[in-house]
RNA sequence: GGUGCUAUAGCUCAGUUGGUAGAGCAAAGGACUGAAAAUCCUUGUGUCCCCGGUUCGAUUCCUGGUAGCACCA
């Protein structure tokens, strides 16, 4: 406890577990809002296949964060800090508990812990990395990762080529190593955290979301990406739930196959969420 | 009923000229600071269908079962 009278209820877990009702339960119990940390739910174009709440569920409770920029928008970890930080203290006016609900671990952290400051990149720098990367290679990229940030070489995992690009932008427009700014600050919140989870046999977890894979399609996934297909390659669409219907739009694969894809990478998804979890101080339902 | 083929990991199958076995997929474990539903690392789970026989030793060879498939009646 931090002697203050504000606390943030924290809802995290794996997809499909029943997160967003157990928020709303909770957001009624203590007659406050919900924000969230889900990186995909944030898209408005993308609402089927992130199951996000329905409209009533909306209507009941204010919601944050959800279906609040578009897929052409340029958003990340950081942009979503900075704005979430503003939202929570200016709603802790109002009310001394807040929840937070979604699936997203790397921003449950930066609202619970914070980010530390790195230099914005150069959209131009960032473009010509990646062109580099792809003509020189994963060789190329270790090697410029060794010469500018030799304590990030040794720690890392070096077969990561997304990591190393990071690194390396952050290297180059800053002209300082990229493990410099990583200082770990863990800056305190003016808030209590409550870390709340809930407890599902892995077998019945997987059985909902199959069973949720088979949902939205009924719900009309199928034309959600449809008709989201003409921008595939941006980032906001490399998705569960998505990018398996864009193989079979390209004729790459079966609908079937398609579908029992999702169903597999759900799962996956799921596991890696679990593992996640596993650093948090849960409490669990 | 007869003949033939098959029986090995959760699934599909490979293999062992006799020294208790390995691929793909599924799965499990892990990492994570501005793409995070992304990206990446590690791991092989087994009465080799059952009862006998031969053998120092049988999952492998042999007899007999059982089950599935195919063909013939």
């Amino acid at each position: 406890m931090k002697g203050t009278n504000k606390t943030l209820i924290v809802i995290y877990g794996p997809t499909a577990i029943g997160k967003t009702k157990l928020a709303i339960e909770l957001a009624h119990q203590h007659k406050t809002e919900i924000i969230s940390a889900d990186s995909r739910q944030f898209f408005k174009e993308m609402r089927i296949g992130t199951a996000v709440p329905n409209a009533e569920e909306l209507n009941v409770i204010p919601h944050h964060f959800i279906q609040h920029i578009s897929i052409h928008d340029n958003y990340n970890v950081g942009l979503y800090e900075m704005e979430v930080t503003k939202k929570i203290s200016a709603l802790f006016q109002t009310y001394d508990t807040l929840i937070l609900v979604g699936g997203s671990g790397l921003y449950i952290d930066a609202v619970c812990y914070g980010l530390d400051d790195f230099p914005d990149i150069d959209p131009d720098l960032r473009q010509s990395l990646r062109k580099q990367f792809s003509e020189n290679g994963l060789d190329w990229l270790r090697e410029e990762v060794r010469r500018l940030d030799p304590l990030f070489f040794q720690s890392s995992d070096l077969h990561n080529h997304q990591r190393l690009l990071r690194c390396l932008e952050v290297c180059l427009q800053s002209g300082q190593s990229f493990s410099q700014f990583k200082k770990k600050k863990n800056i305190e919140k003016p808030f209590d955290i409550q870390f709340i989870s809930i407890k599902m046999e892995r077998e019945i977890l997987y059985e909902r979301i199959d069973q949720r894979v088979d949902t939205m399609i009924e719900n009309g996934l199928l034309q959600e990406a449809e008709q989201l297909r003409p921008f595939q390659h941006l980032n906001a669409l490399q998705t569960v739930g998505y990018k398996e219907l864009f193989a079979y739009f390209n004729n790459e694969t079966d609908l079937e196959s398609a579908i029992e894809l999702i169903k597999r990478n759900s799962r996956r998804f799921a596991k890696r969420q679990l593992t996640w979890l596993k650093k948090y101080p849960m409490e669990w339902v």
